[in-house]
DNA sequence: TGCCAGGCTTCAC
DNA sequence: GTGAAGCATGGC
């Protein structure tokens, strides 16, 4: 949806200069399902939902506008774009004789690797199985708006991601007409686990990489891509290396006798991140 | 029409 | 443990 014609007055603002900080890329880069374009000429300018709270944020270069509280900007969002982790760092790290991956990081310099809701992202990739983008992030702006509950800020309206509890309420038809396919039985299955315990997201929030994902994968409808995903998107995990469709192209093309993984033990799944990307906008290169 | 999308479960072996 | 079939849906 579009608000941007309705000109709300925002009363709160927070801006910060930072380096490597691309909200376009950020939010085209398939991580996060609810962050959207406000079309609004001339300027960079993107709403997301997450943790219950709507957030609209534009670039300015290096000026990032936060149109939140100081102390929302405090205790979500600094944490949720992983403003602690210094990008240029971890970019320096990368083999400047593996062309791909050089020409990945020079495309995708910007990208952040977000430390989302472990709930949402656990739905969301569970949702994002053999599906494209488009059609995960309509999937979840359904569920959101049928199940999820209804909050405004500024006159602006919004819905959060639905509970476990909401979700793990419904008939599996409910589901079914949320466009979600067989994946319904899934959500559904998940929801169920977690609402009763037998699946605790604290407790997977204190495990390392190696045993969130082994639990995850305990999951109806949770295999190795998607246990990895939530562990990077989610987790920050940042060793996990989600391979989907797209990153077994990139292996199989440019990394015949494999991918360095001992070389970037401890941040290769920000690799990942950037050849994600560049291979998704390779035709635009 | 057929193929593909940030794959997973089930079942045979 | 490995490999193949089947799976919902919509865009191209």
């Amino acid at each position: 949806m579009n608000y941007a014609m309705d000109k709300p007055i925002r009363k709160d603002m927070i801006t910060k200069k930072l380096q490597n900080f691309d909200l376009k890329k950020i939010a085209e880069s398939g991580q996060c399902f609810r962050m959207n374009k406000i079309e609004d000429l001339d300027t960079i300018k993107y709403s997301i939902v997450a943790f219950d709270k709507y957030l609209e944020i534009l670039q300015e270069n290096d000026n990032i506008t936060f149109f939140c509280s100081k102390e929302q900007f405090t205790e979500i969002w600094h944490n949720y774009f992983d403003l602690d982790t210094d990008y240029n760092e971890i970019n320096a790290l990368a083999d400047t004789k593996d062309n791909f991956l050089m020409n990945a990081i020079n495309f995708g310099t910007g990208i952040r690797i977000l430390k989302q809701d472990l709930w949402e992202t656990i739905i969301s990739f569970i949702i994002s199985q053999r599906n494209s983008i488009p059609r995960i992030k309509k999937c979840i702006e359904i569920l959101c708006e049928r199940f999820g509950e209804r909050k405004e800020i500024d006159g602006i309206p919004y819905y959060t991601f639905p509970t476990a509890k909401k979700l793990a309420s419904l008939q599996i038809e409910e589901l079914n007409q949320c466009s979600l396919g067989y994946r319904s039985k899934y959500i559904l299955e998940t929801a169920k686990a977690v609402l009763h315990k037998e699946f605790d997201l604290e407790i997977l929030k204190q495990m390392n990489y190696e045993n969130s994902k082994i639990e995850l994968m305990k999951l109806y409808g949770v295999g190795m891509k998607v246990a990895d995903c939530v562990c990077l998107f989610s987790l920050h995990h940042i060793d996990a290396f989600p391979i989907d469709t797209h990153v077994n192209q990139i292996l199989e093309t440019y990394y015949k006798d494999g991918f360095p993984f001992e070389r970037y033990s401890g941040y290769a799944g920000i690799m990942q991140q950037y050849m994600f990307y560049y291979k998704l906008n390779l035709a635009k290169v």
